[in-house]
DNA sequence: CCACAAAACTAACGATTGTTAGTTTGATTT
DNA sequence: AAATCAAACTAACAATCGTTAGTTTTGTGG
C-alpha cells in the first residue's frame, strides 16, 4: 500500500525532529521538506501537535502491548527478559524514529496525550521491575539490585534507534544473540 | 566560594534545558527562572548560544581528560573499562545536568563548538573501542562483535544522569559495585 | 557623601512562530 | 462539458523569539 499524504507528512517531519527535535522544527520546515507552503499541511493534520502525538503513541502502543504478551506467557523470567530484548529489537527496526521521537520530544505532548504516555511508560517499567524481581526470588538471576539491572538493560534498549547505520549491516538474528548474550551473561 | 551571577544563570538555564531542550526554553524563561528581565541577562553573557557552550564544553573536556588518563594507565583492559565505569558514575553525580545537555542538545551547538564536541565523542569511542578490542585479543572478553559491547555499555553510561532520585538513595560505591558487576559478568 | 561601576531596567527591532481565512488549481465523476 | 471536491495556493494574524540601545537603580570604595 503507498502511505497516504497524512502519513507522509508525519515521516517526513520525524526525520526532522530526530535530526533537531521538535521545538527546533517549525510547519514551514516540514512543509518544505514536503515541497509545499505550511498552509497546506493543515489540509491533512489539525496542526503541529498532531503529529508529534500519533508518532509517539504509535510506537508507545506497541511496547504496551509486546510487554502485556510476553508478562502473560508462562516461561522462565529469564526467558522473558531475552523476549523482552529481542522484541525491542524488532520495534526498533520497524519503528527507529517514532522511538527517537518518543525518546527525545515526549515532553512536549499536551493534555491527555501528555499523561498517557507517561502512565504507559511507569506500566512498562513496573512490569519489567516484576519480571527481574522473581527472577531474583528465584534464584535465576544475581542478588544485584534490581533497580540497576533494569536501568542497564532499559537503558540499551531504548538507545538503539541511535545504532542504526552500524546494525543496517549487521544480521538482526546475531544482533539479537549478542545481546542477549552481553546483557545477560556479561563480557568477561 | 560563592557562585557568580553568569554561574547562576548557566546553572539554572540549564534546568530548564533539561526540562524543555533548549529550543522550547526562551531568554525570557530563563530570566524569569533568574527573577530579572532578559535583557538583564546580556551584562553577563553574550547570548543564548554561550549558556550551551560552556555547559557542555565543560563536561565534555571532563569525560576527554578522564579517558585520556585511563588510556595511558598501564593495566588490564578489564580493569579500564571497570574504572571508565566508575568514573562515569563520579562525573554524573558533578555534572548530571551538564550531561543532560550534552545528551539531548549538542546539535544546537554551532561553528566550532559543534565541531570539536563531535570530534570529542568520537575519539572517546574510539579510545573505548581500542580497549575492549584488546580485551578480545587477549582473551579476558569474550568474542561479541565489539560494537555490541561497546553501545551497550556507553548507552548505559551516557543515561545514569536519567536515575537521579533513585541514586541519590543509594551510596556512590554501592552503586558502582553493582554496575561494574552487572556490565561485566551480567545478570544469569 | 560622593563618584564610579556593576547590574538592573524600559522600549523596541526585525525575524520567525503556529495557525486561520479565503482563493485557485487540477483531477475525477456525472 | 459541467459539477464536484481534495489539495494546493496567497496573505495575513497575533504572539513570541534573540538581541540591542539607552537609561535608571544599586551597591561599594575613597
Amino acid at each position: 500500500m503507498k502511505p497516504t499524504r497524512k502519513q507522509e507528512i508525519i515521516s517526513r517531519a520525524a526525520s526532522l525532529f530526530n535530526e533537531r527535535g521538535y521545538s527546533a522544527v517549525s510547519m514551514r520546515d516540514i512543509a518544505k521538506a514536503m515541497d509545499m507552503k505550511a498552509a497546506s499541511l493543515y489540509n491533512h493534520i489539525s496542526g503541529k501537535q498532531e503529529i508529534l502525538s500519533s508518532l509517539i503513541l504509535e510506537v508507545a502502543e506497541t511496547f504496551t502491548n509486546a510487554m502485556q504478551q510476553i508478562t502473560s506467557e508462562e516461561i522462565a523470567s529469564v526467558e522473558k527478559i531475552q523476549k523482552i530484548i529481542e522484541v525491542h529489537i524488532d520495534i526498533t527496526v520497524s519503528f527507529s524514529e517514532n522511538i527517537a521521537t518518543l525518546n527525545n520530544d515526549w515532553m512536549h505532548l499536551e493534555g491527555e496525550d501528555l499523561k498517557r504516555v507517561v502512565k504507559m511508560r511507569e506500566d512498562y517499567e513496573e512490569n519489567f521491575r516484576s519480571i527481574i524481581q522473581q527472577g531474583i526470588s528465584e534464584g535465576a538471576i544475581k542478588q544485584n539490585h534490581p533497580e540497576v539491572i533494569l536501568f542497564s538493560i532499559l537503558s540499551t534498549l531504548r538507545n538503539l534507534y541511535l545504532w542504526n547505520e552500524k546494525r543496517g549491516k549487521m544480521d538482526v538474528n546475531v544482533l539479537k544473540k549478542d545481546m542477549v548474550s552481553v546483557m545477560l551473561k556479561g563480557i568477561v
